[in-house]
DNA sequence: AATTCGGGGCA
DNA sequence: TGCCCAGAATT
């Protein structure tokens, strides 16, 4: 059987190459757990440094339980996705207090937790429990479309009972948790979407896509992510060394997370005099006998599905200023730096107080 | 079924 | 620049 010659090769290539990561060295769910989550679209090397830290900072997931959500969040800082991190507190705090901590152990118990999809169970059951089950990744979706030569679109609903299927029939009898952590390795280091070490690699012999030349076209992906361009204008309101910010809910990116005064436009940026005229901001600045505007600084960041330009502008305003009754309020710079803000709110406070 | 959620690294 | 990364939730 070619899957079984599949098997056996991943899993020898695996005890050669394998990585020496934190979360293959126990079985523990509640490091697996977390590991998983955070690797979640994202790299190992990006993730790797928060995992440390949040093992040292919430050793066990009763520790974590009964963490602020707000620390949750600032620990989290940078990694993105931060929708996972508010999944997976709200989780922690399900396993301690409504499971008595006993971290459920199946698959159809995972994929009920908040956060934890069909791969992040399948993972956590293989990983943890060692339950036969096939992990389905962005790294297995590529190394089995390529080895079988599948051009069915991977991000098509179908791709999902297709490769499932497949996957589940590529599983050996025997060692499922070391495959699926050697299927997924392997799909990170050797066969790698840009410029697979092909010519090194132990299944060329019977890889489709090396037989055929499709390295570079499989897997397909057919994606239409149209990019949105949006302008921010960032209002720095500073008044005895304290920055005025509030934490920005609803819809949208960055839920959780702390900002300043903000006014967004549709279509370009706005010249400072317009934003600090404007009806949001203009009652934050009516009430002081002084306002000083120290600097403007724009800036680009890019996320998946939008552009943003960024105006920052910061003033100072007298002492005795009397502001709006709202949710914003006056944080000194050691308060700041244990927010969670975006990772472009970081690097301007960086820039301007280093 | 399609969108939306971050940020970084790489060719 | 465009693409992808140990995907999941929402609409």
């Amino acid at each position: 059987m070619k899957e079984t010659i599949f098997a056996a090769a991943l899993l020898a290539w695996y005890k050669k190459n394998a990585r020496d990561l934190p979360w293959r060295n126990t079985q523990n769910p509640y490091y697996i757990w977390l590991s998983e989550v955070m690797l979640q679209q994202t790299r190992v090397v990006q993730g790797l440094p928060y995992f440390l830290r949040f093992v040292e900072a919430y050793p066990t997931v009763t520790d974590m339980a009964a963490a602020a959500e707000r620390d949750i969040l600032r620990l989290w800082q940078g990694l993105g996705y931060y929708s996972r991190a508010r999944n997976m507190h709200a989780t922690a705090q399900y396993i301690a207090y409504e499971l008595g901590g006993n971290f459920p152990n199946n698959y159809k118990q995972l994929i009920g937790l908040k956060g934890v999809g069909s791969y992040t169970a399948a993972a956590i059951a293989s990983f943890a429990f060692g339950e036969k089950v096939a992990v389905l990744d962005g790294n297995v979706y590529r190394v089995l479309a390529r080895y079988w030569g599948i051009d069915t679109d991977i991000a098509s609903p179908k791709a999902g009972k297709e490769f499932g299927a497949l996957a589940a029939q590529c599983l050996p009898d025997t060692q499922t948790d070391l495959y699926n952590q050697a299927i997924m390795e392997f799909g990170a280091l050797q066969c790698t979407p840009a410029a697979p070490q092909c010519i090194f690699c132990p299944l060329n012999d019977t890889c489709i896509a090396f037989a055929t030349g499709q390295q570079s076209v499989l897997p397909i992906k057919i994606k239409k992510t149209k990019v949105k361009n949006r302008f921010l204008h960032y209002v720095v309101l500073e008044q005895n060394g304290e920055l005025l910010l509030r934490e920005r809910r609803g819809k949208g990116i960055w839920q959780g997370l702390y900002e300043f005064l903000c006014v967004e436009s549709e279509n370009e940026f706005w010249e400072v005099e317009d934003i600090l005229q404007n009806p949001t901001v203009k009652p934050y600045l009516e009430n002081t006998d002084s306002v000083q505007i120290i600097d403007v600084q724009d800036f680009k960041h890019a996320l998946t599905h939008q552009i943003l330009q960024v105006r920052f502008v910061r003033v100072r305003v007298s002492g005795d200023t009397i502001l709006p009754q709202d949710d914003f309020a006056f944080y000194t710079p050691a308060q700041v730096a244990d927010l969670p803000k975006p990772i472009l709110i970081a690097n301007y406070l960086e820039k301007i107080q280093p």
